[in-house]
DNA sequence: AGGTTTGGCGCAACCGATTGCGCTGGCCCC
DNA sequence: GGGGCCAGCGCAATCGGTTGCGCCAAACCT
């Protein structure tokens, strides 16, 4: 039992594979009659178009890909990601682009565009080698759409959406100082990754600014495990800090699980600062640096689909922003320092 | 500037199409040193075979869809898909299958299948009309492969990936029971929903067996403000209920925010039992019935590339448990009905 | 030395749909 | 009544790879 094929229409209604096509897609060339005769022939034997067969004539396969450099694991464990998604898929679906996906931790960026199995491709900036980047560049040139979430570690003529990280961390500078703080700790990302590094930097200029002194700087590899033992490292050092911030939400989430296990709490022990802002922060009272990332998701969609369109797209400026909550209220009243 | 195909490499090596073709594809019947030739000028080229052009003679893409039949903002909410795609994604990408995404409120599952855009299709059972299924079993007749995550409302000859609810169910009453509940009420999901239904009558009867009393069932729809708005019809009733069950996680999160809002306390006033077990669950001290998210996608994934291959798969068994939590705890001791 | 094998490659059909162009027949017009 | 116009449709090339089969030459056999 084969597939019905245009071929089958034509051969059944007596007439040439071409008109079939073309009354299917309403080409007034065709006659009415014709038509609908066509037309009532393809929805009786449940006729559909060979999706490869017309992206080899369109040169397009109607497909966005969406490349996440990381494991899987990796990247459902984060509601981060998931918001990104969101975005992404928010944006795509109404445009009537499916999303081809790949979670990967070696990911070959280009492949898809090369192979043109996807018309455009959103991916993570952050983990782009400039090597990887110039292909990418090349392929936009020969029409393809990319947009990069997230600034690359080298510059590039590519579109990149990202969002200004500097409004949320002096907020949450500013919040430290008023609330009294003084002395505060950093489990940054990954030491190697360049966008903990720019953050990291982002975090050391505000505090800096603040008059609040970095005590100590350590890494944390970005998940909820790696937030724990951070956190573990950091108690058992018993030093002054009385602030943890944290290089994004899911190892805050981490160290709020160590900080319990060991009878801390936040704030009373420790004040606990995030970044993303993703979902569970509002519901474990987790104060951190709101994110847009379903906003950036979105526009990085919304490029991509401008680009290929042809259509103009202003691009969007994004920016964080501080958002109290229980893990770094009223240290003034309670005092308390960890250690 | 035109990305360079079969053809450019022959012209260029003086040999034909199929030459190329079959050098690049290591067959035998080409020499060593021509298979090198066209080795080397394919890399040098950059040349990539055409996605599209290869699915049309192989008669498959090589692509697995999953589609999820609520929008991008109700699945990605909720944590459930993040644990299930993780499960997907973790079997596709070792198996080399790209995933096709759609997140789309009205899907239409089989169009997919039947544009040959891919080979192979899992979905969640549970929104699937008799209509549907029978489109998917002829389609699976046809070759292609498909696996659905829960149970479909009438019955299948589909692969269907399901765990059993039961256990967890069971022990969840037996520890309310225990701790002296008496009066519960049930926040299950959307009243129309099969699966919601099912899993209402499951705790119906659990209940009954363990001697507790269902005071009310109200439906919500699967969301966090779904649960919060459930939540407070509960508390504003002032009834009798010591534990209040949810159809999933979700909703019991927005039950505690606004359990919160109200001065209510888990367990102290109310107990409170949710139903996924997602991640930020553990975070929140939520007791709930634990279902194996990951594993029921990857089981899917991994019945659909069996399925494909032709290799025999022998389906495994999946049960629920009960995970007691703060939000569940000490009844007995603090007494205390809320109301 | 002549016939046969065989390794190495080209020809052409095919996958299924799209599209430029050309052909046909009916009608209108002068 | 014959030429021209146009509506309606068919032919065939094309997209980029894959593959069955056939062809040629070198090498082998007796």
């Amino acid at each position: 039992m084969r597939k019905v094929t245009l071929q089958d229409l034509a051969e059944q209604l007596g007439v040439a594979r071409s008109t079939v096509s073309r009354a299917l897609r309403d080409d007034l060339q065709i006659s009415a009659p014709t038509r609908a005769k066509v037309r009532r022939l393809a929805d009786e034997s449940g006729y559909h178009p060979n999706a490869a067969a017309r992206a080899l004539t369109h040169r397009s396969s109607g497909v966005i890909g969406l490349v996440l450099p990381r494991s899987a694991r990796f990247v459902f464990a984060n509601p981060y990601f998931s918001d990104l998604l969101d975005g992404v898929a928010s944006v795509a679906e109404p445009a009537g682009f499916p999303l081809l996906l790949s979670a990967s931790r070696r990911p070959d960026y280009a492949r898809w565009l090369q192979e043109a199995r996807v018309d455009g491709l959103i991916a993570l900036g952050s983990s782009l080698s400039n090597h990887e980047l110039e292909v990418l560049e090349r392929l936009v040139k020969q029409g393809s759409a990319v947009a990069l979430i997230g600034a690359p570690a080298h510059s590039t003529s590519l579109r990149v959406v990202t969002c200004d990280e500097h409004p949320g961390i002096d907020q949450a500078c500013e919040h430290l100082a008023r609330t009294g703080h003084t002395r505060v700790a950093l489990v940054a990302g990954p030491a190697r990754a360049p966008y903990a590094q720019a953050r990291a930097r982002a975090w050391r200029e505000a505090l800096a600014h603040h008059g609040l002194t970095l005590d100590k700087v350590v890494h944390g590899d970005d998940t909820f495990e790696g937030g724990a033992e951070a956190a573990r490292a950091l108690r058992d050092r018993g030093d002054q800090a009385s602030a943890w911030l944290f290089g994004n939400d899911l190892m805050a989430f981490g160290a709020l699980r160590a900080l319990d296990e060991a009878e801390f709490r936040a704030p009373e022990d420790v004040a606990i600062i995030g970044f993303d802002d993703v979902m569970p922060a509002a519901l474990l009272g987790l104060s951190t640096v709101h994110q847009p990332s379903h906003e950036l998701g979105a526009e990085a969609m919304t490029s991509v689909v401008a680009q290929l369109r042809g259509t103009v797209h202003t691009d969007g400026r994004y920016v964080t922003h501080f958002v109290p909550r229980r893990t770094s209220a009223a240290f003034l009243t309670s005092g308390g320092v960890g250690g």
